[in-house]
DNA sequence: CAGGTTATTGCCTGACAGTCCATAACCTGA
DNA sequence: TCAGGTTATGGACTGTCAGGCAATAACCTG
C-alpha cells in the first residue's frame, strides 16, 4: 500500500522567561484558522530528516536550530481528514537568544497555553515538551536551550522557564559543572544597573548530544584498573591531609 | 508523493543467559539468504501499532509480547533496493519463561553475535538493543524480560544476560525492591539438588511501562504537604514483625 | 552432625542532589 | 568615604542511593 507521509517539527525555544513553540495558521484546507505545526509532504528524493530541515528552513526562517532529532511517527486512521497521512515529527531547538524573522502567518506559542492546534498537532507538541524535558535532565540536552555564553543565572532562568517549574542556581550550577557539560570561560559578565557582584561566564563544552552515563544504574563494575603511577597503596589512607 | 512503509519489530528474549533476537530467513527476493527483522507492508485500514502487531502473530508465533513500543522510523533512499521503503521500527519484549512455537525459517540469534543481515536491520537491531538497557535502568521494563514470578537470582541472570554485564543479586534486589516494581509474593522456591536454601520468590508490581521518578534530576521542589490522613504509616515501619 | 551450597541481611563507603547561609564583589547615594 | 542595597559565589550540612563486602540463615548430602 502506498500513502502519503509528512515531516512535522516541533520546534521549542526559551521566549521571555517561558517555553514556546512555533506553529503557524492554516490559511486555508480543512483545517482553516487552526494553528499548525510547521512541515509538510516528504519529497520524492529526500530522507525524512533532510525533508523537515528543508521545510523549516523555506516556510519559517529558522536557520541556526542547534539541536534536532526524531521524535515519533503517528499513523492513525483518522489523524488528517479525507485522506490517509502518516506523520514524523521532530524535535527541533533553538537557542534563547536566536530572534529569527519568521511569516506573518507564524507565530510563537507558551507550551503552557496551546491554541486550537489542527489534527493531532496538540498532542505531539507534547510529546515533544515532554522529550525535551526528560532529556534536560539526563542529557546535555541544554546547549541547544542557552545561548552560546552565559552566566549561572541566565543558564538557571532558562532551565527554569523550558522544565515550568523552580530550579535553584546553585545546585543547577554544581551539577552541570561536575557533569563537565559547561565551563567557566573566565571572562565576566558587567553587574546591571542596580550593582550586584560582576557574574562568572560560562560555556556548554560541547554542542553535540551527551548522554550522561551517571544515570547508568546496575551500571558494569568498574574494573579497578590502577594507573602505572598510583599502586597498591589502599585509596583509603592515601590521604594526606 | 506515495511511498511504501513497513512495520519492523525487534523481538528480544532472554534465552540460554543471552539476549537474542527473532530473525527469518529471506527464501526469495534481493536478499535472499540473510536474515531480515520480522514484519512487512503497512495494510490499508491499520496503525502501524495493529500492522506490527497482526504480522507478528501471522509471521511468527509470538502471542504473549510483554511489552511493545515504537522505536524510529527509517528513511534513508537506499534502505531498501529498486525502491523506497520507509520502514518504522517497533521494540518488543517476550517473556524469559514463554517457549513459544515459531516457524522453521525463523531463528532466534545472540544479539552479541547477529548474522548477516538484510538491508539496516542490522543496524535497527542495535538501536532497539539500546533502548531496552538504557529502560532496564530507569523504567520498570524488566517486567516484560522475567517471568511472571521469581527469585532474586533468577532475576538477576536475566538482567545480567540483557545488559550484558556482571550484575551483584544484592544490589539488583535491593534496588528494585525499594523502587517498588518488585514485590516478594510470599512463596519459597524448592532448593535445588545441591540444597542451599530456598529463595523466596517475586513478582512485578505492574506490568505496564512505569518510568521511575527516581531520574528526575533538577525535580520540582517537593511540597511538604502530607495528605490528611495516609501519612503517619510510613512505610519503612510497618513491618509487623 | 559436619561440611558444602545457596540465599539473605546488615554494615560501610562514596557519590550526588538539594538546601541554607555566610561571604564576596559590585553599585548608588549620603 | 562609607553605609546599605544588590547580585553572585562558595562552603557546610543533610538525606538518599548505589555498590561492595562479609556475616548469618536455611537448606542439602553423606
Amino acid at each position: 500500500m502506498l500513502t502519503k507521509h509528512e515531516a512535522l517539527a516541533v520546534v521549542l525555544q526559551v521566549r521571555d522567561a517561558a517555553l514556546q513553540v512555533l506553529l503557524w495558521q492554516h490559511d486555508r484546507g480543512p483545517a482553516m484558522g487552526s494553528w499548525a505545526l510547521p512541515g509538510g509532504p516528504l519529497a520524492d528524493r529526500e530522507t525524512l530528516g533532510q525533508s523537515i530541515a528543508r521545510q523549516l528552513a523555506e516556510k519559517v526562517d529558522v536557520r541556526h536550530l542547534a539541536h534536532l532529532e526524531q521524535l515519533e511517527t503517528r499513523s492513525d486512521l483518522e489523524r488528517a481528514p479525507r485522506e490517509r497521512v502518516l506523520a514524523t515529527a521532530y524535535l527541533g531547538i533553538v537557542p534563547a537568544d536566536e530572534r529569527s524573522v519568521i511569516p506573518a502567518d507564524a507565530a510563537w506559542h507558551q507550551v503552557a497555553a496551546l491554541p486550537a492546534m489542527a489534527f493531532d498537532h496538540a498532542s505531539i507538541t507534547v510529546s515533544g515538551v515532554r522529550r525535551l524535558r526528560a532529556k534536560l535532565c539526563y542529557t546535555n540536552l541544554g546547549f541547544a536551550l542557552a545561548p552560546k555564553v552565559f552566566t549561572a543565572s541566565e543558564l538557571q532562568a532558562v532551565y527554569q522557564a523550558a522544565l515550568g517549574h523552580d530550579v535553584s542556581t546553585t545546585n543547577l550550577k554544581r551539577i552541570l559543572v561536575r557533569r563537565q557539560q559547561i565551563i567557566e570561560t573566565g571572562t565576566l559578565s558587567p553587574p546591571g544597573r542596580a550593582g550586584g557582584r560582576p557574574a562568572a561566564q560560562y560555556r556548554f563544552r560541547a554542542r553535540e548530544i551527551d548522554v550522561t552515563d551517571q544515570f547508568a544504574v546496575l551500571r558494569p563494575p568498574v574494573d579497578r584498573v590502577p594507573s602505572p603511577g598510583d599502586d597498591e597503596v589502599s585509596t583509603t589512607t592515601a590521604r594526606s591531609d
